[in-house]
DNA sequence: TGTGTCACG
DNA sequence: ACGTACGTGACACAA
C-alpha cells in the first residue's frame, strides 16, 4: 500500500469513526437526559437573540401544556429515543407562532386604541393634515413592498413601492394607504397635495431614519430630510453600542412596552396584502413608539448633566451627518457598467485559464473555492505543509509557495476570481435605472462611530487594482472627481491623545512618520534623513527598516503584540521584542498612553474619545476568559485613536455643509479617512483650497493635521497632477 | 446560519 | 510569568 492510498483511507476513514462515537453519545444521552437538561443545554447554547427569545417562549408554552413534543419526534428509528434538539423546539415555535398568529391579528384589531385613525377618505385626509400641520414634531415610518421582479423591493426605494405610512402626533396617530389591495377613497395626489405642506414644515423623528427619507423622497420628491430632527437608532447607538438596536427591542428593554415584530405577525406577507385594520394597528403603533422612544431618551438629557456631550455629539456632529449622507445616497455615483462587463469577461478567462493550469496539477477537479476541499487536498493528498492548522488563507499559502507550483496558480486563481465575484459581476447589479449606484451609508455603524457602507459597500473597492475604481465616474461631462483624504489620521490622533512630543515635534517638522519610526527601530544605526535616501533602494537595510516601521506604526495602534509582529514579519519573537521594545523606548508616551487606557478599561468600564464619544466594555472586563479580557483592553487602547480620527472626518462633514454649496460640490462617498466628492470641471484651486483648509481644520490637535486633494477628471482614482491641471485648464 | 476568506481603512 | 492586531461587509461553501 502507497502511503497516498493509506493516507486517502485514513482521510476517509476518520470522520467516520469519530461520528460512530458521536452518534453513540447521542443515543446514550438521549436515553438519559430529560427535558430540563435538554433545556438547560439547548438555552446555554450559541443562539441569536431571535432564537432565544423563541426557545424561552416554547419553554414556557411547553410548561403550560400548550405544547409539547410529538411522539414521531421523540422516537427515532429502530424505536431508539431522540434527544430534543434545538431545531425541534424551533419547528415547535413556528407551529405556536401560525396557531397564535390569527387570534393575535384579530386582538390587535379589536385593541386599536382610540386615536389611531386609518387615513381612507376625505374626511380622515383633512383632520390627519390639521393635526399633523400643528404638531411640533412628528414621527414618521413607512412600509414597502417588493414586486415578481423585484423581490428586494422593500428594501429599495428605487425598485420597490410603498404600501402606506404612518404619521404619529404626541396625540394621534395615523396610517395612510397608498397601495394597498384593499382600495380607499384616496388616491396618492390627493393625499399627498393634502399632506406634502404639514410632512414637510413640521420637525421629524425616525428610527433608522436614512431607509424612510430615501423612500419619500425617491418616490414622492417628498423631502423629510431637512426636517430631520433626530434617527432614535441613531440615540440609541449613542446610550449603548453593544446592543441591537430594532425598534421593538429598544421598546421591550428601554420602555417596557414590546413591539410588533413583522416577522411574527405577517411572516413573509408583503405588505400590500395587509389589511387596513391590521395595517393601522401595526404600523399607528410603530410610529408611536418611535416618539415614546425620543422622549425617553431626550428625557435622560433632562435629567442627568452629565449626558450633555452625548446629547451633543447626536445633535451637532451625528444628524447632520446623517442628513448629508442620506442626500448623497441619493444622488448616487455614476457607473460604468460597460466598461464592467468587459472588465468581469477577461476576468472570467484568466479565471478559467488558471483552473485549467491548477486542475492539470492536482489531477483531479476539485471545487477551488471550498477551503475544505482544497484543504484536504493540499495538506491531505499531496502532504504539503500545514503552517496554519489547515488554513488555506494566503499568508498560509503564501508561505508554501516553494513547496508546489500549483501554490501560485491558486493565489493567482483566487486574487482574480474575487475581484470578479465579489466586484465586476456584482457591481452592475446595484446599478438603478439612473446608470448610478446608490450606496447605503451607516453614518454610525460600527462600535466605533465609524460609517459601514452596504448594498455595495464602496468602502472596500480595491484600492490597490485600481481598474474597479475607475468604473465610478464624476455624475457629467462638466465635472470631475475630487478626493480629499487625511494623511495618517490616526498616527496624528494618537500623537494628540498620548501628547507624545517625539511624535508631535515629527509631524509639526513635516517628516515621514514611518521613515521616523524606521531611524528609531534601527537603533541609531540609520537616522532618518539615511532611511529618506535609501528607503527605495531594492535591497537596502533601510527600505527593511521603514517596511518593518510601517506595520509596526500601524500595529501599536491595535495592541499588537510580539508575537503577531513575528508573525507578520516573518521574524523571531525574540527580535518582534526587541523592536516594540525599542518603538516604546523612542516614543514613551505612546507606552504610557497604552497602559493608562489598559488600566481605565478595567477600572471605569469604558473609555472616550475626544469629542465625548464612548466605548462601554463591562461586560467584557468581567469576562472569565482571559483572552476577552486582553481584546477588551486592546479596544480601550484602540477605540480614541479610531474613534477620535473617525470624529474628526465627521466634524469637517459637519463643516463642509456651509462651505461646498460655495463651489456647487457634493459628497458622494466616504472612505474612513477619505471623502469623495462630485466638482465642477472648472473649481478653482482657492475653491479647493477652501475645502481641504475646512477639513485640516476641523478638530485641533497638539500636532498639525494635513489633507491630501486628488483630481480625478472622470473616474475615480485616475488621478491627475493638480498643478498641470490647473495651468492647463487657465489655457483653454 | 455559521465559517473561512478577503476587500477596505 | 504568562500572553494579544482594531473596525467593518460580501461572497461561496457546508451543513
Amino acid at each position: 500500500m502507497t502511503d497516498k492510498v493509506r493516507l486517502a483511507l485514513k482521510v476517509r476513514t476518520e470522520p467516520d469513526a469519530s461520528e460512530r462515537v458521536a452518534e453513540a453519545a447521542k443515543r446514550k444521552a438521549a436515553a438519559t437526559e430529560t427535558i430540563d437538561q435538554a433545556w438547560t443545554r439547548i438555552l446555554a447554547m450559541n443562539n441569536s437573540a431571535a432564537d432565544q427569545e423563541r426557545l424561552l417562549a416554547v419553554r414556557t408554552a411547553m410548561a403550560e401544556g400548550a405544547t409539547g413534543r410529538r411522539p414521531s419526534d421523540a422516537i427515532g428509528t429502530g424505536g431508539t429515543p431522540k434527544r430534543f434538539s434545538k431545531a425541534e423546539a424551533l419547528r415547535l415555535w413556528s407551529e405556536l407562532n401560525e396557531r397564535n398568529r390569527a387570534a393575535t391579528l384579530r386582538a390587535m384589531v379589536e385593541n386599536t386604541p382610540a386615536h389611531y385613525v386609518l387615513v381612507r377618505d376625505r374626511k380622515t385626509l383633512d383632520f390627519a393634515k390639521c393635526v399633523i400641520a400643528a404638531a411640533d414634531i412628528i414621527a414618521v415610518d413607512c412600509e414597502t413592498f417588493g414586486s415578481e421582479e423585484h423581490p428586494d423591493g422593500a428594501l429599495d426605494p428605487w425598485t420597490g413601492q410603498m404600501a402606506g405610512f404612518s404619521v404619529s402626533t404626541r396625540s394621534h396617530s395615523f396610517y395612510i394607504p397608498l397601495n394597498h389591495d384593499e382600495q380607499t377613497e384616496l388616491t396618492e395626489e390627493q393625499i399627498f397635495s393634502a399632506l406634502r405642506p404639514a410632512l414637510e414644515s413640521v420637525p421629524n423623528v425616525m428610527h433608522n431614519a436614512p431607509f424612510d427619507c430615501k423612500w419619500f423622497f425617491v418616490r414622492y420628491g417628498i423631502n423629510l430630510i431637512d426636517t430631520l430632527r433626530a434617527d432614535t437608532r441613531i440615540m440609541a447607538m449613542a446610550f449603548d453600542e453593544n446592543r441591537n438596536h430594532r425598534l421593538k427591542d429598544l421598546c421591550t428593554d428601554w420602555l417596557r412596552s414590546p413591539g410588533d415584530n413583522f416577522d411574527q405577525l405577517f411572516g413573509r406577507t408583503p405588505f400590500n396584502k395587509i389589511p387596513l385594520d391590521v395595517a393601522l394597528a401595526y404600523a399607528a403603533g410603530d410610529t408611536e413608539k418611535t416618539l415614546k422612544l425620543y422622549d425617553w431618551i431626550r428625557g435622560w438629557y433632562d435629567k442627568r448633566a452629565d449626558l450633555a456631550e452625548i446629547e451633543r455629539l447626536v445633535f451637532h456632529i451625528e444628524m447632520p451627518v446623517c442628513r448629508t449622507f442620506i442626500w448623497s445616497d441619493i444622488r448616487g455615483i455614476r457607473f460604468d457598467s460597460a466598461m464592467a462587463a468587459k472588465l468581469d469577461a477577461d476576468f472570467a478567462r484568466e479565471e478559467a485559464d488558471l483552473q485549467a493550469k491548477i486542475y492539470a496539477l492536482l489531477g483531479e477537479e476539485i471545487n477551488l473555492n471550498s477551503p475544505a476541499q482544497l484543504s484536504r487536498k493540499l495538506y491531505g493528498e499531496l502532504r504539503l505543509t500545514d503552517v496554519d492548522n489547515g488554513s488555506t488563507g494566503v499568508r498560509a499559502l503564501k508561505r508554501i509557495k516553494r513547496e508546489h507550483a500549483v501554490i501560485q496558480y491558486i493565489l493567482d486563481y483566487r486574487g482574480v476570481g474575487k475581484l470578479r465575484q465579489a466586484f465586476t459581476s456584482k457591481l452592475p447589479k446595484n446599478v438603478k435605472a439612473d446608470g448610478k449606484i446608490h450606496p447605503w451609508h451607516n453614518s454610525w455603524g460600527a462600535a466605533t462611530g465609524r460609517f459601514t457602507c452596504s448594498n455595495p459597500n464602496t468602502q472596500q473597492i480595491p484600492a490597490k487594482r485600481p481598474e474597479i475604481r475607475h468604473l465610478f465616474m464624476a455624475s457629467d461631462s462638466d465635472r470631475i472627481l475630487v478626493s480629499i483624504d487625511y494623511s495618517q489620521i490616526e498616527l496624528r490622533v494618537l500623537a494628540h491623545v498620548a501628547n507624545e512630543t517625539v511624535l508631535i515635534e515629527a509631524f509639526e517638522a513635516g517628516r515621514d512618520i514611518h521613515s521616523t519610526t524606521a531611524a528609531l527601530i534601527s537603533k541609531g544605526k540609520y537616522t532618518y534623513e539615511d532611511i529618506e535616501r535609501w528607503k527605495d533602494t531594492e535591497g537596502h537595510e533601510c527600505q527593511k527598516y521603514r517596511k518593518q516601521a510601517k506595520i509596526v506604526n500601524f500595529g501599536i495602534v491595535y495592541g499588537m503584540g510580539a508575537g503577531k509582529l513575528a508573525d507578520t514579519l516573518e521574524i523571531t519573537k525574540a527580535e518582534a521584542q526587541a523592536i516594540i521594545d525599542e518603538y516604546f523606548r523612542g516614543y514613551p508616551a505612546i507606552k504610557r498612553y497604552m497602559d493608562e487606557q489598559h488600566a481605565k478599561v478595567m477600572r471605569d468600564g469604558f473609555v472616550t474619545d475626544l469629542a465625548g464619544r464612548k466605548r462601554r466594555l463591562h461586560e467584557e472586563i468581567k469576562a472569565k476568559e482571559k483572552w476577552r479580557i486582553f481584546s477588551a483592553q486592546r479596544m480601550g487602547g484602540n477605540f480614541p485613536i479610531q474613534a477620535g480620527a473617525g470624529t474628526i472626518l465627521k466634524k469637517a462633514i459637519v463643516d463642509l455643509a456651509d462651505v461646498l454649496p460655495l463651489y456647487d460640490t457634493h459628497i458622494l462617498l466616504q472612505v474612513h479617512d477619505e471623502l469623495v466628492m462630485d466638482c465642477p470641471r472648472d473649481i478653482t484651486p482657492q475653491g479647493l483650497d477652501h475645502i481641504r483648509t475646512t477639513m485640516e481644520n476641523a478638530i485641533k490637535l497638539r500636532c498639525p493635521v494635513r489633507c491630501d486633494v486628488e483630481i480625478n477628471p472622470e473616474r475615480w482614482m485616475r488621478k491627475v497632477d493638480a498643478d498641470k491641471w490647473f495651468t492647463e485648464e487657465d489655457e483653454q
